[in-house]
DNA sequence: TCAAAAGTGTTCCGCTTACACCCATGC
DNA sequence: GCATGGGTGTAAGCGGAACACTTTTGA
């Protein structure tokens, strides 16, 4: 007779505002940590792993859709108190309004990054791994997109790539850098109702961006 | 009632000869897939799914200490044909004479990267990503050196990134780069009973890489 | 007219790349 | 002495980093 392990799916769901990086997190109903804060996640069915992940999403936080990656696998014994359970950790990248528009208000919000309360079972570990692929994989792959609306300015762009890397860039050189390899389009429209010279309006164009990645290429900021 | 899963581990364990890379394989003993080969692996126990990865590879080809990194997990509904089956996967490096010595020349077996035969469950499609991790991963962590002798000549060192990069390197060129970063040590020792000039000797320095990489460094191959 | 952010080029340096010949050993 | 790989330096070009001022708008 075999030993039973239970399996799960927890995501770490990232967004951006003006105060920086937020994370997505959901306050427990039930017993065990019942309460405290957690990420999003449960137990996986009759489905795939990715298939649990979006499900849960969806049904926890009304996200649908996002951009979704495997983070790791987090398979120590005790990290549940009631039974062995390995989780499959994902992290998911989104618009801060896509939540706002979709929860029904009320047991998801939005913490700063650097904020986060206690979290259930070993989810501050999980968080801390996300946060850190997060900062490896936007240097070489166009994912910051994802937390963008379509249409953004560049110092929009710049001040992403600051935040999630935790230092300030230059912004001509940014300018220069971004520019080159040309997935960024300039849809020719303008901010509005800015007090200052209003700033052109630009969108990812993922299509010229998987141009560009079979012809293998590697820079990034 | 909850949908039951099973969880296991797989590796994929890579090795190089004169020949090039090579992946470890185990004759299945028993069904599903009884005869074909397969990726070292096994299902979890009470323990975690590290130590259960490192079990298998010890109960299964006698490799005990070896490097070892988690890959991705695989949790499509149908992979395993007796029930829902999810799979922590990981890839291993080592020295082909560690298993020579170690296994009991049993049903374990070495085989050309490129010449693999069919695989049971999905380990093809692992050991595909397991590929392209290692391929991607040597290029800014030193983990190469896992796969050679603890001395080795600088040619052995470069042959082994062509293999694993799949192109050429140029030989003045990867000498300077690869000694410019000094983790590597002349041992003062030389190659005995070449029928050329004989080469010198190197070890690879982890205290000298540690301290580098607290440093932030990147650069690699 | 002021405040605030948008937008724009050049220079310097270091890394990457390309490339060819002499050396030491075993047989 | 011959075959085999070991070992070495330089020049050119490119990409990354540093750096300051003018422009446009709303109030």
């Amino acid at each position: 007779m075999r030993h039973k392990i239970a399996v799960t799916v927890d995501c770490a769901v990232f967004g951006l505002d003006q105060d920086g990086l937020k994370i997505l997190l959901i306050k427990r109903g039930i017993a065990p940590f019942k309460g405290r804060w957690a990420l999003p996640g449960g137990f996986v069915r009759r489905e795939s792993v990715e298939e649990a992940a979006r499900r849960e999403l969806k049904e926890e936080t009304g996200l649908d859709g996002v951009f979704l990656e495997q983070l790791y696998t987090f398979g120590s014994v005790d990290r549940d108190p009631r039974q062995h359970t390995v989780t499959v950790a994902w992290y998911a990248l989104t618009h801060i309004a896509a939540v706002q528009a979709a929860t029904d208000a009320s047991s998801a919000a939005w913490f700063a990054e650097d904020e986060l309360p206690k979290l259930a079972f070993d989810h501050q570990a999980i968080f801390d791994v996300a946060r850190e692929r997060l900062r490896g994989k936007v240097r070489y792959r166009p994912i910051g997109f994802e937390l963008l609306p379509k249409r953004f300015t560049l110092t929009e762009l710049q001040r992403l790539y600051e935040v999630v890397l935790g230092r300030d860039l230059d912004k001509r050189n940014f300018r220069k850098k971004v520019l080159a390899m040309d997935f960024l389009v300039d849809t020719g429209e303008l901010e509005r109702n800015v007090p200052r010279r209003p700033a052109r309006l630009y969108r990812f164009d993922r299509r010229k961006y998987r141009a560009l990645e079979r012809g293998g290429f590697e820079m990034w900021v």
